[in-house]
DNA sequence: ACTGTTGATGACAGCGCTGTCACGTTTCCT
DNA sequence: AGGAAACGTGACAGCGCTGTCATCAACAGT
């Protein structure tokens, strides 16, 4: 392996001080243009590349960002984390992920743990751990950055969330459109907020649409395929069959679909299912699922990026809002005559 | 924030030298035992973590892996990675994520550039990019340690490999089993040594069954859904139909259900589909699909463990096996009469 | 012209740990 | 018993950077 070049060695073909070049590298100020040109050009002709362990060290700073999840989705996180990742590229920032139990009781223990070996600058958190009282609290105490992403409460702090709302109330005018007046709904898991805000759009978009909210057409899931499957089981159980199936997400969706076809009922001509996520799954499975399509890369930068510059200005950042967009496809169609 | 209790402060309380925590900390040898529990017992009051930045600059080393891919997969990946940040744990070390552009002009600047930023001790190569001859030499050149997930060559490398010839050879058993004489295959990515075995598994298979090989039975795939649903269209227009496809992974086989259902066609009855990996989505789709479960987080564990080891030891580790299982489900069935 | 302020730069300590080496003590061998 | 080897421990330098402070030049205000 090639000897390490240093910050000593750029500075000596720079003709400049050490500090000079971490001044320029750190794009501080209070260094002339020519001399900043000087540094660049050594910088590039030795291909020089600071020691992370180093800058961690004198510094104070870990350059590190934790992303922690307990989120069963794989391509949902896959999504957020391209975004995160995307992010630190562009800060010279790292990241690190962090698989946690929510509901274990060592929860704050281990994170606790994580952050004392880890020291990571700022923290992305995903739901459901963006609403764990105990865990905003201690990062406060701390004085550690965090960015949420679709945080249930997001009047005080920073991060990033889509109108889940105003999404579920749209899908159910989409369907309410179609002629469906027996709409039920699957909800999504109790510990996230995206599970009350689907409902709510749910309920909303009944109210707009002049149909009334029935409660036997509205019930418990958690967001797993398994969940979606007893769900459907109810539902399609009843005397009087509902006509459209909102599920609060694709998963779920899914396992009306099958319950469906499994009961030989005709999707959609016999009963419409939509969901929500977008998964990559609800473009394959038969037949294609309309649903809600969330930005999740972009969730994912967005917050990475507010949380840094956050970091590097010592302020708070701000709660950004993304758009979604309804993706209409073969699960739905007329309700049936 | 409280302040940082340092290994002299846990010296200090257990009465050694700073350089016997760092020994007894690092399980090094040439410390007595009462020594280690005093010192270890003072840790523990303390609650001392070492500064992750402090011990790789003064011990040359970063405590880093890397986990490089360029994979569509989402749950493969997170199953790949659960493993990995598994092995890590236990090993004191940190993980970092490397999306690729495994086709990209640029992948070796990519690569290199990471190397160089990061200064990872080893890394970990998943499937296309373990086999990437350029990448290869160049690690040798570096003399930075690998460990290879299912690459083609494993006769040189250290990492974790399944038998997959032997998987697909079962595979294709289990359809002849059930009365099928056409079968055909669907095969993956060209890339993908994955693609070879498999293929290899179902000629093997065909010749063990006393069936011949027909080329027209045998369609180019990439791995993808949209592949999958090509595929499928070619067979299934054949004047003499397959009753059975056994595609080279389970987003293709979602694909050749897609589109039987879409032409009328039942599963199983009509044509049984079968798949490759196990993923979350096999199990959603419907009819279930029989597959071959790919145990990709103890892949994952098991690499980076081997990996660590041989950091550790500064020797060449070992190339490790996995079992596999066949996962029967709904979608193949007997022959039709 | 004289002081005060800002800008541009460098000297140097020190972040928290491990590698190296030195030293005293114990154990082993003949 | 005497020397060699192994063991257990500590002192201290230094890993590659950045923070702090000192320094000097340039410029503004009186």
């Amino acid at each position: 392996m090639a000897v390490r070049v240093r910050i000593e060695d750029v500075a000596e073909v720079a003709g400049v001080s050490m500090k000079t070049v971490s001044r320029v590298l750190n794009r501080e100020p209070n260094v002339r243009e020519d001399t900043r040109l000087r540094v660049q050009s050594a910088v590039d002709a030795l291909k020089y590349k600071p020691h992370p362990s180093a800058r961690s060290l004198a510094g104070h700073k870990s350059f590190l960002i934790a992303l922690l999840y307990d989120n069963p989705s794989a391509n949902y996180l896959m999504e957020i984390m391209a975004g995160v990742l995307a992010a630190c590229e562009t800060e010279q920032y790292n990241m690190m992920m962090c698989p946690l139990d929510f509901n274990s009781p060592n929860f704050m223990d281990a994170v606790e743990s994580m952050i004392g070996h880890s020291q990571p600058d700022g923290l992305i958190l995903t739901p459901p751990i963006t609403d764990a009282p105990e865990l905003l609290t201690r990062l406060a105490e701390l004085g550690l950055a965090f960015a949420s992403i679709s945080p249930i409460n997001q009047g005080t702090c920073m991060g990033v969330a889509m109108n889940e709302t105003r999404a579920a109330f749209d899908m159910v005018q989409h369907l309410a459109g179609l002629g469906h007046r027996r709409i039920a709904h699957i909800k999504g898991h109790v510990a996230h907020g995206a599970s009350d805000w689907r409902l709510n759009g749910y309920c909303e978009g009944l109210e707009q649409a002049g149909l009334k909210f029935d409660p036997v057409l509205v019930v418990d899931g958690e967001f797993s395929f398994d969940s979606g499957v007893r769900g459907a089981e109810r539902l399609l159980a009843l005397k009087k069959r509902p006509t459209a199936v909102f599920a609060a997400n694709d998963d779920m969706a899914a396992g009306v679909i099958r319950v469906a076809l499994e009961r030989g009922l005709r999707v959609p001509e016999d009963l419409s299912v939509s969901g929500f996520d977008d998964t990559p799954m609800s473009r394959q499975i038969f037949p294609a699922l309309t649903t809600v399509r969330q930005p999740s890369r972009d969730m994912g930068r967005i917050a990475a990026l507010e949380l840094l510059a956050s970091i590097h200005k010592r302020e708070a950042g701000r709660m950004l809002r993304v758009p979604y967009t309804l993706e209409l496809r073969r699960s739905t169609g007329p309700a049936p005559a």
